[in-house]
DNA sequence: CTGAAAGCGCTTACAG
DNA sequence: CTGAAAGCGCTTACAG
């Protein structure tokens, strides 16, 4: 004996009216009387009937469904951000957001091969990672808006949204300047180079703005756990004659455990060693440390009005906007000392 | 002149098969000729066109949805391990995960008023926030398994999964008082024990090892950002003449900063004051931060699984598992200076 | 305001 | 191995 699911017509039948009017009092209430819609209403309460989903997405031709592509399947501040932001304007809209990590080249390749998404999803919105020109291509065969956060190109994208990275390093190279620096490091971690975009960018505005400054110089390291640690970076760089004075990582995540093991080895921050940060995400602030400011939960929202726009063949007022950022000074950068490391302990 | 959206009979009529074919050509090949197959695949490469699924679970009366309702709409790292974890076992079996989030009262209310998952979800489930009975009692009308990780009883769910939180406060009480420790502070959050069943639990059990251990004194304040801050409890701390030597905060993410400003006052960590969090969380192995481990992703593929086995109506080994934790001692952590933090002064 | 009927795009039991 | 046909549970244009 089997469970029977309530249907439709399990309500009408008890409700003596016909199946239409049914659908009717759920999703055009106005379209039945009332006293007809509240039998109907509380009929369907008792046999805890819901109207289910699936056949008015089959009529309709839409999935309410929105995909979701990310880089990585470890959701870290950024991504989480942007599907917070996403599925705050998405959710109440009715529509599922669906993540679909591309965390290895398998999965990468499969996705793009099989394409799951064609004839399943409504919008497909990819958010900060280097996706192919031929992902793109095969992406668009789906016939749906494709929605970019963050990503290399507006090429082939019915819209984008994306922080000013640009200005962002920029901010950072003229702030530490101005406090005096002369030797920048930029640290950056290479296993993330395939996926985010934004390493590559951000490497080379770091070196184009230093080399634009007559007093800067600007050097660069990679920084790739487990096999490089943060102390193996702080012993290069105490053991160096001419060590730079300020160090930039390419991310907060990055910055807060060097600022901890920085402090352990001795060095007082901002005077021996200044720490700057990008993002301005969870402890940053906490922790006082000097950062780019961006919010990505504000972007994602806007992302998805646009993409509920192109949904609903709206016209887009700016189908690709670029979102702000700022410096934001707090206390791990500061002037250097007037002597390197090394010197101010001969005298 | 509207774009027509290809079908599985657009197919058939190119490859001169039936629709019967082109569905049997993708969901069960060995059914169909390698010849059939073949043309029929590349006739629909041809044309771009991927298998609908709204029919199909129109058809099969299975939504192919899971329900994930979580207490708040920021993803912390918690929930964050929790999706990563749920969404690796599930989307490879065809599975969409939808987050709820319960974040304030009128969602929380809406959500369960309008129950828009019955009928509409394979299964539901609960993470890691305080469900109040009526409510469950409300998701079990939608007829579908309910999964809980983290969630304060069994009662109602079909499966459940979660740490020992019993375990992990005492192995923080038993390190601290065997290290030495006579009085020891625990900290946690007011405005989440709403919502978050473990802030509750996790105080109780404080209590009750610290008065099962004749030389320790346990002591307890709210921590309730932004009106309450790392400093004011720090001052607290310097003020008193007989204060903690030992600080056990409720999660990571409360512990890191607050390890980060009491080095800014100048206290020495962990020579005059211990420090001990919760999680094992992101930095926390950067830091040094001693901590109670614990692996929700590990936890939440395997409630993932039981999911699955429950929609398949497979029998449950363990419908109801516990994970283990593990006290994880790092830096953070050691013997109180013998003399109390005033005392040392006065010699 | 309400009902009968067609149809969304597949899947599958049945027949061949 | 393949096809014709019924049907999943709604929605909606049409008629009244």
């Amino acid at each position: 004996m089997t469970h029977h699911k309530t249907t439709a017509s399990d309500v009408a039948r008890k409700a003596h009216v016909s199946v239409s009017t049914v659908s009717r009092a759920f999703s055009r209430p106005d379209q039945v009387s009332e006293a007809t819609r509240n039998k109907i209403l509380a009929i369907a309460d008792d046999l805890n009937f819901s109207i289910s989903r699936a056949a008015g997405n089959l009529k309709s031709g839409k999935s309410h469904r929105i995909a979701l592509l990310v880089g990585d399947e470890k959701i870290e501040w950024f991504t989480a951000c942007v599907f917070e932001g996403l599925n705050h304007v998405l959710a109440p809209e009715g529509y599922d957001l669906i993540s679909y990590p591309m965390n290895d080249s398998e999965n990468r390749n499969l996705f793009f091969d099989n394409l799951p998404v064609r004839n399943n999803t409504d919008a497909v919105i990819v958010s900060s990672f280097a996706i192919r020109n031929n992902e793109i291509e095969r992406l668009q065969t789906a016939g749906v808006p494709l929605i970019g956060i963050n990503v290399p190109t507006h090429q082939g994208f019915s819209a984008t949204v994306g922080t000013n990275d640009d200005t962002g390093v920029k901010l950072v190279v003229h702030h530490l300047a101005s406090l005096g620096h002369r030797k920048i490091l930029y640290i950056y971690q290479t296993f993330q180079s395939d996926l985010k975009f934004s390493s590559q960018k951000r490497l080379k505005v770091f070196q184009r703005e230093c080399s634009k400054l007559k007093t800067v110089t600007g050097v660069v390291e990679a920084f790739n756990p487990p096999t490089t640690s943060c102390d193996a970076i702080l012993t290069g760089l105490l053991a160096q004659d001419d060590a730079p004075t300020a160090v930039f990582l390419h991310q907060d995540s990055q910055a807060i455990p060097f600022f901890f093991r920085a402090r352990e080895c001795g060095l007082e921050i901002p005077h021996d060693l200044s720490i700057i940060g990008y993002d301005d995400s969870t402890f940053a602030g906490e922790v006082g440390l000097t950062t780019i400011h961006q919010d990505p939960r504000i972007m994602a929202q806007e992302a998805a009005r646009k993409t509920l726009d192109l949904i609903n063949r709206q016209p887009l007022q700016k189908p690709y906007e670029e979102f702000p950022v700022e410096l934001t000074v707090r206390s791990s950068t500061g002037a250097p000392r007037k002597k390197s490391l090394y010197a101010r302990y001969d005298g």
